[in-house]
This record gives structure tokens, sequence and C-alpha cells, in this order.
DNA sequence: TCTGGGGTCCTAGGACCC
DNA sequence: TCTGGGGTCCTAGGACCC
């Protein structure tokens, strides 16, 4: 808690789908969604001209379609998020070194430890001019929350939606937050809602009421606790610059349930490759391997192999999972398949035997110098198995030309899929400057002269 | 209407060790 | 011979977040 307004938290406005609308000239203004597009889809994002019709996030997509029909449902574009998001985090990063990503779309900024606020009215400049540099960088719109406290940050920001900014004064945030529901708090879910209503308790000022001991006894200590602490407003939590992440995972749901247990094996390797592919990525390996499997009835379970040392090996991860599988019944059918590796660690059980090796024969290198005999044992380093490549197979012959991504065409240029099907895909050619609506052509799929494209800057170059 | 994918943190029981 | 408590690791599941 600090006795000025110092901690901002920014979030993004429909962020998926307003990067789509600013990529698009011709969904600007409309409804718009982001998610899944199969029969298991849900929605990521819907623009807020979507929302008007009850749209909302981790809705299934069939559901989202019968309410609006007439939206423009698109396949996320990671690489496109992610390059805006940078831009993002880049001028938040000239604010303060303490800066922490939540996400994509979403950062806490400690503007004390930046130098750049100190009071109500810094902070509310810092805010403002922030919003305007993201205006003109990406020509997006961001909220902005600022506050003495992440949590009621947070809130604020949430407060300030769509395209604005809200700035909670510290000392009124215990009867600002009283008459809220007990949901606004983070960490209150369905679950914990529902719970602390059965107990009679379903606004802020219930739970800053009750006795720490009653939370407790409720939702446990740690959950308890620290609920009866941000009833009271009360959230020292500071923010932290990059965070090393703790697991990697991958995981599919199955347009049909899998019944084939030879083909749920093959998927399971195919998710451990994938996985291991992550982690080499990122320069880690992991000790634990993680199998996930969610059964046609949804019930869903985890089984868990920890290693004797951390491993970014293919072949090893993809033998825990086999492994782990065999404990499972799939009888019924399988909805979901996830490979994951926790316990991370910058280093492999093979760098340990390299290193190990090396120290063995130095010593042995010197023990010969100075006692003349090679009693040195041999040790044999253990062969670091050759990586095997990975490459996502594009099914022979067949092109996916999935609604949202970009394509260019020999005559008609740069454009993005709108739909295809029937050996037919329809394409509007249009790019972030164009002006006015482009115009809109169907191709037969395997048309020579269409090919994908790559995204182009949201603004200027 | 039938429920994604990527994470984080907490709890609880049993094994094992001191 | 009987009884004890604490710490750490592993496993499984659940809640929550975006």
């Amino acid at each position: 808690m600090r006795t000025a307004p110092t901690i901002l938290h920014l979030d993004m406005d429909a962020f998926y789908a307003a990067v789509e609308q600013a990529a698009k000239p011709s969904l600007r203004g409309k409804p718009v969604v982001v998610g899944g597009l199969g029969p298991r889809g849900v929605v990521a994002t819907a623009s807020y001209e979507a929302r008007r019709f009850g749209v909302h996030s981790a809705m299934p997509t069939a559901q989202a379609r019968r309410l609006a029909p007439n939206a423009a449902y698109l396949v996320p574009r990671f690489t496109v998020y992610r390059a805006v998001s940078e831009q993002v985090m880049g001028l938040l990063g000239r604010l303060s070194p303490l800066v922490e990503p939540l996400s994509l779309d979403e950062a806490f900024v400690d503007l004390e430890a930046g130098g750049v606020a100190d009071d109500e009215a810094s902070a509310r400049a810092v805010g403002e001019r922030l919003r305007e540099q993201i205006r003109e960088l990406t020509g997006l719109s961001g909220s902005v929350g600022l506050a003495g406290s992440k949590m009621l940050a947070k809130i604020a920001s949430e407060e300030a939606k769509p395209d604005g900014l809200c700035l909670i004064e510290p000392g009124t945030e215990r009867e600002l937050l009283a008459p809220m529901p007990v949901r606004t708090l983070p960490g209150v879910g369905p679950a914990t809602g529902d719970h602390l209503r059965r107990a009679g308790m379903t606004t802020v000022a219930h739970l800053a009421e009750a006795g720490e001991d009653e939370l407790v006894r409720l939702l446990g200590k740690a959950h308890g606790a620290s609920l009866h602490r941000m009833a009271q407003g009360l959230d020292d939590r500071p923010v932290v610059a990059e965070r090393d992440a703790k697991s990697v995972s991958v995981e599919d749901t199955f347009d049909v349930d899998l019944h084939d247990r030879v083909r749920v094996r093959s998927e399971v390797e195919r998710l451990a490759d994938r996985c291991v592919e992550r982690l080499r990525g990122a320069g880690r390996s992991g000790r634990t391997v993680v199998l996930k499997v969610r059964r046609f009835d949804f019930s869903t379970l985890t089984r868990s192999e920890t290693l004797r040392g951390p491993t970014d090996d293919p072949g090893v991860v993809r033998e825990a999972a086999a492994r782990l599988l065999e404990g499972v019944d799939t009888t019924g059918g399988v909805r979901l398949l996830g490979v994951g590796v926790t316990g991370l660690a910058d280093y492999t059980q093979e760098d340990l035997f390299a290193q190990a090796a090396e120290a063995e024969a130095a010593a042995a290198a010197a023990a010969a110098g100075e006692l003349g005999a090679g009693e040195a044992e041999e040790v044999a380093p253990e062969p670091v198995e050759e990586a095997v490549e990975v490459t996502e197979a594009e099914p022979a012959g067949e092109r996916r030309w999935l609604a949202g991504h970009d394509v260019r065409h020999v005559e008609f240029g740069a454009g993005w899929v709108q739909g295809s099907g029937l050996g037919r895909v329809t394409v509007r050619f249009e790019e972030p400057g164009s002006v006015g609506v482009g115009r809109v052509r169907t191709f037969r799929v395997d048309d020579p002269g269409l090919e994908r494209g790559e995204p182009l800057p949201l603004v200027g170059g």
C-alpha cells in the first residue's frame, strides 16, 4: 500500500478483436469474434460490437454464432498479437524498469520505481500520455488503472473500460470496495463465489466484517487470509519484472473423441515432441513430465512422473508420457490430450554428466601429472541423443485457408481469408492502411495465383 | 449451448528422513 | 519397546486468471 497512486495497470481493450479491426478496415465498427472455429471452439475475444449481442470470452463459438450470426469469425493470429504486444510493452519499459506482464494485453507498472510519478497529478499525467502513445504507435486503445496497490489498480482499469483512465485515491479504498460483489476481488471465481454466497456473504463489506478465522475456516489458510486482507483494501504485493516460467505444456482438444488406443498413443507422442520443441525454444529443460487426459464425459485427470534429472530430450519425454498413458483408462473416448513439463532448469542431466566427466578428467590429469601413474578411471560420458527434427507436416496437396489469415494474390495483392469451403476460398483484398472497404473475390482453393501472406504492420511502416 | 489453451498457486496425503 | 514430530519431496486434483 502506498500513499500515492503510483501502481499502473494497463489493459488493452478487446485486444485480439481490436488488432483484427485495425488490420482489416472492413471490420471496423462491426461485430468481430476471435476464437476457435471448430465444433468445440470457444471465444477468445469479442469486439464491443459483438458483446452487444451477448457474446463474451470463453463462450462456445457455436453459441456465439447463434447470438451474432452476422459477426466476422476469425481464428487467432498470435504472431501478430505478440508483435503488437511487444510494441506496447516497449512503451511501458520506458516508464519503469519494473514492468510485470500478465498476458499479451495486460501489465502492471511501478511508476514510483521508474521515477516518473510520485503523486496523484503526475501519475494521472503519465497514464494519459501512455494511452496517447499507445494509440499513436498501434492505433489501438488501452484502459489504465492507477492506485496504491496492484489489486486496486486492476479494479480501476476494469472500471475505466473501454478506452478510459480511472484513478483510485489512496485512503478511499475501503469505502469504494465495500458495496462491490465478492467476485470483484482477484482470486474469487465461480466456486469461491458460491461458497461465500452460501455463507451469506455477497459483498466485499461482508468479507471485511467477517473475522479472518471464519474466512480461513471457509476457504483454507492461504486463500482465507489473503481475502481477508484484500477485503480491507490491503495489498502490498510488489510489481515483479521478468518471472521465469515454471512449466511448459501443450494440449489439443479433438473435433471428435478419440477411441483408437493406437491413435491416442501417437497423439501423445506428437504432443510430447511439440512440448519439447517449446521447451528447447525457451532454452530450458524439465524434470517432471505430466500427461493430461480429458475423457468423453469431460472428467479430467493428470498423471506425472519425476525423472532423475532435468531433460530436454524428445525421446525421454515421449517415453515418459507413453508410460503414463499406460495407466489411464480411455474406454469411452478421449476428448483432450496434453503433455507438459515442470520442474524447469536451465541445464540438462546430460550437461551435468558432461561437467562431471570433464571434472573427473581434469582431476585424473592432475593426479596423473602428480603421481605419474594412470590410475584414473575411464568415465564414459552419457551419449547425448541427437535432437529429433519435428516438422509440422502439412497434409500433402491440402492447403488450409483459415478465416482471418493473410494471403497474397499475384493479381489482386494483399488480402485476408473471409471464409472457405466446398473447394472455394473467399478473400477480401485490403490492408491496414486501405481507404474504404476492400473488394471480395472467390477462388478455387488450389488457385496457383494465391498464396499465404505475411501479416502487415498496423500503423505506417 | 456443451464447455480452448496456456499458465499460476494451493491443499492434502503418503513416503522418507532425521 | 513404544511413541513423536517436523521437513521435504512426490503425486493428484482443484480453483483461478487471461
